[in-house]
DNA sequence: TAAGCTATAGTTAGGGC
DNA sequence: GGCCCTAACTATAGCTT
């Protein structure tokens, strides 16, 4: 599959929330794993908000 | 695989980098395939910092 | 550390409800 | 919109060099 913008509106739809999911799930895994300090915000192109913060780590942290 | 905190050092860091790639390049596929609007910082746990940021999309700027 | 390899675990497109 | 399913695709852990 092409990373090109996808036209069809209802499969885009789809596919940004399951990618959306994804993205952020990696996000957590990579923070969790790692101790990595993490934000993420994605603005949909309707301009709805989401966003991640990864916990603060006591590695990292006091 | 569990996620939970990789203690060996070099495991971890070796796996630090490759999913941080990994991240960057999932974020970059929702925001083409989808016209979102992304931004993305990580610091790992030695406090270096990596960020991300989407290219503006025709489809929702001007 | 950093590549490169590869088996396997994980993700997701497409479809139905 | 959400949830489930499966086939196909992708990411990556563990290993070698």
């Amino acid at each position: 599959m092409a990373i090109e913008r996808i036209e069809n509106q209802t499969t885009r739809q789809v596919t940004f929330s399951r990618r959306r999911t994804g993205l952020f799930k990696k996000a957590n895994e990579l923070s969790v794993l790692c101790g990595a300090q993490i934000g993420l915000i994605i603005f949909s192109s309707t301009g709805k908000m989401f966003e991640y913060c990864s916990e603060p780590s006591r590695h990292t942290m006091g």
